[in-house]
DNA sequence: TCTCTCTTGATAGTCGCTATCATTTTTCGG
DNA sequence: CCGAAAAATGATAGCGACTATCAAGAGAGA
């Protein structure tokens, strides 16, 4: 029988920690370069070369360089804690108490840097898109969890009308965060769903 | 004295009409292409050699290979439609009637081609994102127009979360109109205003 | 027609990314 | 502890989008 280690997960052998390590060594000093000179006037070779590694190698672990900043589980997080979330709720309700959850295991380390990487992906038109279209996905996953709550078929179309609007006013707050350094995003989020529930009026 | 034509507009050269035959031949032949054997299989040389021009020019009228997609007029419609509304109306009745007006300027050939582009963009990826990209401008310009109809500052939260949902809605009711080929997405669309203004119940 | 300006083509180069193959490094069974 | 299988790496070559530059060609205006 293999030994397992505290958190029972089989232990990571030696492959493994330095494949992890190698990630993010990447991402570290990839995220540095990209914060001091942008993103589009950082090459490969700049990530790659430091780190005494090979552009394969960086290929092999990050799709594309955009991937770098991307990666991120967040949204991940939001959704766990979305399927966790008692039935009875509401789903507005339900997904404002998710974020919530999702933001409260972050250290404020991790938030700092998340704000951060935020920050570099709204000022990058590449990345900006494809985070939109990664939304895209969201809306999706948090619609098809909203008619499984609220018992109707996965692809309703009111339904799906919602989770978009949600995510659009999400949107929209992030936005409006990202302009402010000073704003609070959670804040800012709270206040929309706030909106929504009334009915959005104006 | 100048002599001007018919609309008021300077009579066109010969080199302007020239440069527009260009572009409408790259765009049309592109498009082809595209359609035939998808955006990222098509080449640049595969566009430009049966034009008989160079990839130097091909770039001079179009910036990227995803512009010859995404250039389009049709927010800019909407928008001018929008600005007519009377002011009285309310933001979701005028923008909902700015947008069956542009509609009605298209004929049903530019229609079809018009659906024909968005299930191109929806299809890949690298257009899809922009054109979220693209969208997040225009929840923007509504946004502040709405604020404008409502004499509110012009980055009013409220309203920007307003139009944020307006286009997550908007835009849920597009990819569920590329989904399903046969849809109508004038009457998606329709449908999904007509949850707005009930203040999205689920 | 002559010049001035705008448009084009050709060339060379950069950068992101892919494919391939030999070399090294880790794992694991005996 | 060793040797073979499996996995990770590096080097090389190549493609395609895009940029910069500069000389040649075509249209505009006098």
């Amino acid at each position: 029988m293999k030994p397992l280690s505290d958190d029972g997960q089989p232990p990571l052998g030696l492959r493994e920690r330095k494949k992890m390590r190698t990630r993010a060594a990447i991402r570290r000093h990839a995220l540095k370069l990209f914060r001091e000179q942008g993103f589009a006037n950082t090459t490969i070779d700049q990530i790659v070369d430091p780190l005494e590694i090979s552009q394969s190698t960086f290929f092999r672990y990050f799709p594309t360089k955009e991937d770098v900043v991307l990666e991120d589980d967040f949204d991940v997080l939001v959704i766990d804690a979305l399927t966790r979330q008692p039935a009875e709720l509401g789903p507005l309700t339900a997904l404002r108490t998710a974020i919530q959850e999702a933001f409260a295991t972050l250290s404020p380390d991790e938030l700092a840097e998340e704000r951060e990487r935020e920050a570099l992906i709204m000022a990058t038109p590449e990345l900006r898109s494809r985070m939109l279209d990664d939304f895209g996905h969201t809306i999706q996953l948090i619609g098809d969890l909203f008619s499984e709550r609220l018992g109707r078929a996965p692809d309703a179309f009111a339904v799906r009308v919602f989770s978009g609007a949600l995510i659009g006013a999400m949107l929209a707050a992030t936005f409006t965060a990202i302009e402010d350094p000073n704003a609070d995003l959670l804040a800012l989020l709270d206040q929309a769903f706030g909106y929504l529930e009334a009915g959005l009026p104006l």
